[in-house]
DNA sequence: TTAAGTTAATCAATCGTTTGATTAATTTTG
DNA sequence: CAAAATTAATCAAACGATTGATTAACTTAA
């Protein structure tokens, strides 16, 4: 009664992104995540050619996974902009915390200087991110359903920022809350929660119009 | 007419926290900050020990110029909490934004798993920080200048998550307000007084009571 | 048999660090 | 003062260790 037999690649993958994200890609070597994952050193290149083919790998991986789910909010016609925006941070913030090393892995790769073919995708599926969300706050504004002096894009740089701050700042956040926000269960059960309740009171008080005189 | 005579030990911190910065504590290597300096590689062992502590020694300089600048504010009993949080913002996004490369090299080193002396230090610092936030913030609750129900932990990871992202994720941020945010003269005239200005209405809108009225 | 998968051994390159020698600056001594 | 002695600063070269990558032999599976 062995482990479960599932793809090998995808297991380097899983290990590999795991590696990068708590050592960062200079300060993972491939014999220790060949050594984690349990597999010879060699098989590395065997199966992604290179370290950076690896990591590329890593990107491809999750892009592909989440690639046509960015336009589906902005797309229905029913909702307010409020809503969306509501529906955007749940959506947002609930896939980023469950592929938490992943995201923890790209924010490190965004802060080194770095050039070539993967950090030029890398900022492009960011972006894509970033003009969706602020597709949604112009359009609010435009239906004067959002005040119009807000900064859009100071709005997006919180969203994001509150992310990285809790993902990659582990240490701080857990002294800060109380518990390792690094546990799975912590993470999922109590943080999740608690960043999207936030988020959207923080963005309602500084989104909205506040018109409801009858309070 | 030679170039100013400035200590060459400083010189030294100065390049390698600027190194240290762009490329991470691991993608800087010895060479390429000593050769950045003009100085020989020796001598960053000479005068520093080793690679970490130079680190260190970086950390060191920038800490003990502020040490004492922490508790100034929160001191102050004749403002209310929420002219506190004012001056706490224009403070903190000040002293960051003056000091980038540092703040970005230490947001690096957080992100990373490491154990040892200068992941306590940095650790400490960052808390002290974060401490004297919270106190602004606890005590504006209870003198009911502020919301109960705010998430004051939460509050802190946005003024904390903001400034990261803007800092440690320069090209997602320059694409998105369209200029080089790297640029030090965009970032104090430009960046800056945005940020603070952004936080300040974000923050009010959260935090404060609506009892104006007569607005 | 053939091709794919896997391994230990090995490669050149680069890493952080150390060395011994040399020069510059400072202090001590006569 | 000046010469001698001592310390500090600087350098090129080399160190052992580790890096990512490759090889060639071997095993497995179709």
């Amino acid at each position: 009664m062995e482990k479960e037999k599932i793809d090998k690649k995808d297991h380097i993958l899983d290990v590999a992104e795991r590696v990068f994200a708590e050592h960062g890609f200079d300060g993972a070597s491939t014999r220790l995540i060949s050594g984690e994952a349990g597999v010879n050193m060699a098989m590395l290149n065997y199966y992604f050619g290179s370290k950076e083919g690896l990591l590329l790998s890593i990107f491809e991986r999750r892009t592909a996974t989440f690639r046509d789910l960015i336009h589906v909010i902005g797309k229905n016609e029913s909702i307010s902009s409020w809503q969306k925006v509501v529906e955007y941070i749940e959506a947002y913030i609930g896939r980023v915390f469950n592929n938490n090393c992943f995201q923890k892995m790209i924010h490190q790769e965004m802060s080194v200087r770095r050039t070539g073919e993967l950090a030029d995708k890398i900022t492009n599926m960011i972006m894509l991110n970033v003009n969706e969300f602020r597709k949604i706050l112009h359009e609010g504004i435009e239906k004067g359903e959002f005040k119009r002096d807000i900064d859009t894009d100071m709005v997006v740089a919180t969203v994001f920022g509150v992310k990285s701050q809790l993902l990659n700042a582990p240490q701080i956040c857990s002294l800060m809350l109380g518990y390792d926000t690094q546990d799975p269960q912590n993470m999922e059960e109590k943080l999740k929660p608690r960043v999207i309740d936030y988020l959207k009171k923080l963005l309602k008080s500084y989104l909205l119009i506040e018109n409801d005189n009858a309070k």
